[in-house]
RNA sequence: GUGAGUGUAGCUCAGUCGGUAGAGUCCCGGAUUGUGAUUCCGGUUGUCGUGGGUUCGAGCCCCAUCACUCACCCCA
């Protein structure tokens, strides 16, 4: 422990098998309700060229210019662990013609890394669920990406918990204006920005809208909206957006300082937020990017998507206490003495074939009767098989009743099989 | 990158005024050599995060450093 060179790497986490079971069945769901909706998974590489990231992204976002973990590789190209899905995967669409005069329909589930400090719901490694659809201009398929979302969060039991944010950004040309409208209205007050707010005066002027600082509150709400400043085609798009929202029965919330930290968005903006997570209350993030695959080097291709975090959308569970029970003892545990060893290894394979979905777990340090029954006390098994010198030279075997006041039952070699398949669908498991 | 808090047994944690390391749990052995979960008896838990310093003496005081946690920042 005090050893460094033992340590993982400073906020990238060990999943350890007492937490795998969770993320397997979030997983899970996510996979089958994307898989509903006619999405298909498509996988691409945890390092790109450098280069994509700062074409996509944008090369004066926080994420590019200190976040990102770059180096060269040996033939002198830079690389970078990715620190978003969205990049890769266009690329990947570019890079084998999925996106070209078709509409493509895609989810993907992976790590990405950026270099910040650690604390709740941040990590250096970190895990995102991210679905894009490519060729559709909307608004349906935005609001059929909602609906996906808002879905997912039902099944888990959280809906609840997280609230949905929407703004526009308008088409870059817009945004363009509205970001030389806001310096102008923030420089005139220059005594009352704080000290974050006057580099991002520089930097990301749009950023200053969402600041946490309570004494900067009246200042922003003074600041012009993007929302006004909408072109007709950027409005109509909103607009409807808001009416199939409502028709779809989906609260929502109009958040005009709510902004986005990647360069690609455009139009409706989105975010689920939590309050039950911290200072890290955004669960899951997206909006329509239209112009990034022609801007990638494909041909112009509408786009929208979004991405979830998973260690946040797992965390919001357990803080809900949401989790539902997931089974991860073995149905049986099998114990032998030095006699029978190699016996319960080949009936526990027999038990397998015959019922798949039974965990079947056989004890293999072997030793005293009284450790190995300990040993099958702690897996949690609901049965023990117990086969010895006499149960051997008897053709029996002995099960054993772990979790219920019941005497111990001799059983036929040759009828086991059948015991445990009846003892199971008594169960129900 | 900035700030605050915390680092003692595998785990959860005590440790007084600076006097040489403790509890529960877990694990191991036995009571009980073919039966767990209950009970009783016995046993091991250790680089007190690391490195310096002060002191006759440091888990405790000082400095540095590392890690973790939370917040800023940033974002999923």
């Amino acid at each position: 422990m005090a050893n460094k060179s033992l340590q993982a790497i400073r906020g990238m986490n060990d999943i350890l098998p007492e937490q795998t079971p969770v993320w397997q069945y979030v997983e899970n769901i996510l996979r089958h309700v994307a898989t509903s909706y006619g999405y298909r998974e498509i996988r691409f590489p945890i390092l790109e060229y450098t280069d994509l990231f700062k074409r996509a992204v944008g090369k004066v976002t926080d994420i590019v210019e200190k976040e990102m973990y770059t180096f060269d590789d040996r033939n002198g190209d830079s690389l970078t662990l990715r620190p978003e899905g969205t990049a890769g995967c266009v690329r990947a669409g570019i890079e084998h013609s999925l996106l070209y005069h078709q509409v493509q329909r895609l989810w993907y589930f992976g790590p990405s890394f950026r270099h910040e400090r650690p604390q709740k719901g941040r990590f250096r490694q970190f895990h995102q669920w991210g679905v894009e659809a490519f060729g559709m201009t909307g608004p349906e398929i935005d609001i059929e990406l909602i609906l996906m979302m808002t879905r997912i969060f039902k099944l888990l039991n959280i809906d609840d918990f997280v609230t949905l944010q929407i703004n526009s950004l308008g088409t870059p040309a817009i945004r363009e204006v509205y970001r030389e409208e806001l310096v102008k209205y923030f420089s005139t007050s220059m005594d009352q920005l704080d000290e974050d707010s006057h580099r991002r005066l520089e930097t990301n002027p749009l950023r200053i809208l969402d600041s946490k600082n309570p004494e900067m509150k009246k200042l922003i709400t003074g600041a012009p909206k993007l929302l006004d400043m909408l072109d007709e085609s950027a409005q109509q798009h909103f607009d409807r957006y808001g009416e199939l929202l409502d028709e779809a029965g989906i609260q929502y919330e109009i958040n005009p300082c709510l902004v986005r930290g990647l360069d690609y968005y455009s139009h409706v903006v989105f975010e689920w937020v939590t309050d039950s997570l911290g200072a890290q209350g955004t669960v899951c993030a997206g909006g329509r990017f239209d112009g990034l695959v022609e801007q990638l080097g494909g041909d112009a291709t509408p786009a929208v998507g979004f991405a979830l975090g998973m260690e946040r959308l797992i965390a919001l569970i357990e803080t809900a206490k949401q989790l539902p029970v997931l089974k991860t003892t073995p149905d049986i545990y099998m114990v032998s003495d030095e006699y029978a060893r190699a016996h319960i290894l080949l009936l526990a394979e027999k038990i397998r074939e015959a019922m798949p979905a039974l965990v079947v777990q056989v004890d293999c340090v072997g030793g005293q009767w009284k450790k190995q029954f300990k040993r099958a006390d702690a897996s949690g098994a609901h049965l023990a098989l117990v086969m010895g010198e006499q149960e051997l030279k008897n053709h029996t075997v002995a099960v054993k009743y772990l979790r219920e006041k019941r005497e111990q039952e001799t059983v036929e070699l040759a009828d086991i099989v059948a015991y445990i398949a009846d003892f199971t669908r008594r169960n129900g498991s």
